[in-house]
DNA sequence: AAATAAAGCGGAAACGTTTGCGGTCTCCAG
DNA sequence: CTGGAGACCGCAAACGTTTCCGCTTTATTT
């Protein structure tokens, strides 16, 4: 177990281990001659460099956490694999946290995180509160968000305009001959604020009156949106499309359409938010607004790494456009159903 | 950005930096009133352990380091996310990589993460070639394989029993009354190879002749699933069950029927392996064989532990039992249809 | 040919912690 | 009153690097 040390590939060399170090680190304060042997004997005798002892002279570990309410959640893991991709590739590692349940637990996280000497923090919020929770920590080491923040709240994030992307929706629903769109989930938190607010300025732009379906859950869920559409449907159906805040709430309408026996997208049109990989599988085929999880990702370890290795300050916020992903459950007015 | 150390809160109430140490570890080595009063400060001063350092002296990082080929899997996701509560349930962190898409990039960041000083590996082999590729660091770092494994590998493994998992399903598909199921799917593998014999044994144990339907993707996913049905359902169907060696692979199917307008489960029944989330969703309804993915994780954690925490040598194989998922995608044919 | 510069390398400190060893002090028993 | 046993705490080494400083050697310039 015991491994192999600088101070034992410099003893067989015959060098000095501040020799070997330099060899290794492409410093040019050495000869070329008694480089390509170093490192050739490093080779032999399986050298890796100790990244502990390196941190704690560096003061840099070279590691990045990054805490997601739970990874087993689609959005999150593929967030987490870009990021992981995008961070190695730049020579840093991910350590992992699910902040999960409750808020309690991502203050201990982050702090853990900060224990461990991380470079740097990349954090998918749990909920709004997540900026007052952990405010004490984040002016101790750099941090950036991946979601939407208050506006005016002084960290940096990157995020999706989800504003822009109800309105993109609701327009596209329009465009299609519906007149009667009904949105349908949380309103209360921050990224359900903005997509609330796009939905109802398309409406006013385009003449429609806005109408809602909300719901009080902290989370939305397909077994959330399953039971809200079962209420939802108890009641005459007096609109022709539904706008569901998130891809989760839409494939639980989804499910209580099909207990209802309301044929989408021949009686009801429905649009969901996020794309998340599930909206694509056969029989789905979600109509809904994509953010781009592969741009967000990279976008903030690139942030993150600005803040990191330059020092740079300030706030920024980084605001990506959705795209809308046309699939099978939006129908189209004009053509004969 | 300069945080507090041993030094600082030793000088600030006046004792050794070895008695602060003491104060926090829980060392008896120390009067009861000076370590309350040192605890006080440290938390007034907001000091935080360095975890580096420490590691420094211990040998020991508390981190585990989980190589995956990719994390935006819903498997892999699901197992992450058991893991890593579990590791941080016992004082451990979690270090992420993507091993995918190659064998080299596997190697890579074994090597990474044993440059990283992590205590162990969690790992689920990218493919059975894993076992050889990565041989020269596993008896460097305890390491416990999430998969079943060749048999009589030299390696700890936790993983579900495969054969026993299609054993049960061909025999459920019986008593509903099928006695001509097809096997879909890859046969190449370790996993596969289990799984194709579990499904032969029963066969022969029922009398049924066993028939495949072979693929040669090296990866199975919903797409290879579809463009591989597509291939079948151009043939007559004379079967009354599939039995698809993935859920993956069984969506794929599911996908292809629809296509050729094949009414699952009426005219053909289906059941997978796994039990992804996505099989659960509305308008799939997947029944299919169960992978404990939340015990898998916490007996592979807890196994790892006693490698790292007790030293201990020998291989042990976990095995543990598939169980079945009933949903909708298979039909009783003692029922009327 | 002498002076200066530059290149190549070694010595040693430093990073923040844990822990074995030894020292001092208190307290009680003889 | 003295001896010894604990209890409590300080000293210092050690973990494996990186890097600053300075020394020697070689090359370059005048």
């Amino acid at each position: 177990m015991k491994s192999v040390t600088l101070k034992d590939v410099a003893k067989a060399a015959g060098v000095s281990y501040a020799t070997v170090s330099r060899a290794l680190s492409g410093s040019h304060q050495i000869g070329s001659d008694t480089r390509e042997r170093i490192i050739k004997l490093c080779d032999e005798m399986g050298y890796t460099t100790n990244y502990v002892a390196r941190s704690m002279v560096t003061k840099r570990t070279g590691l990045i956490g990054l805490v997601v309410p739970s990874i087993d959640n689609q959005f999150m893991s593929e967030i987490a694999y870009y990021a992981e991709m995008s961070a190695r590739g730049h020579g840093y590692n991910i350590m992992l946290c699910n902040s999960g349940p409750d808020l309690k637990q991502e203050k201990t996280v982050v702090k853990l995180l900060l224990s461990r000497q991380v470079d740097g923090i990349l954090i998918v919020p749990q909920s709004p509160k997540t900026y007052e929770n952990i405010r004490a920590y984040t002016d101790q080491v750099p941090t950036v968000f991946l979601s939407e923040n208050l506006r005016d709240q002084p960290q940096s994030y990157v995020a999706v305009d989800n504003s822009r992307g109800t309105y993109i929706g609701t327009k596209y629903l329009y465009d299609l001959g519906h007149r009667d769109i009904l949105y349908f989930g949380r309103r209360h938190t921050t990224t359900h604020q903005f997509r609330a607010e796009g939905y109802i300025r398309a409406c006013q732009e385009l003449g429609l009156t806005p109408r809602f379906f909300n719901s009080e859950f902290t989370r939305s869920s397909i077994n959330n949106g399953y039971q809200l559409a079962k209420e939802l449907f108890a009641k005459p159906v007096d609109y022709s499309a539904i706008f569901a805040s998130t891809d989760s709430n839409a494939l639980g309408v989804l499910k209580a359409a099909d207990d209802a026996h309301i044929n989408i997208p021949g009686q009801l049109s429905l649009i969901g938010f996020d794309n998340i990989s599930s909206t694509a599988l056969p029989r789905i085929e979600l109509t809904t607004m994509e953010q781009p999880k592969r741009d967000m990702a990279v976008q903030a370890v690139d942030m993150l790494r600005d803040k990191i290795e330059n020092g740079t300050q300030g706030y920024v916020h980084q605001i990506l456009m959705p795209t809308l992903i046309k699939r099978s459950t939006c129908r189209d007015l004009h053509e004969p159903g």
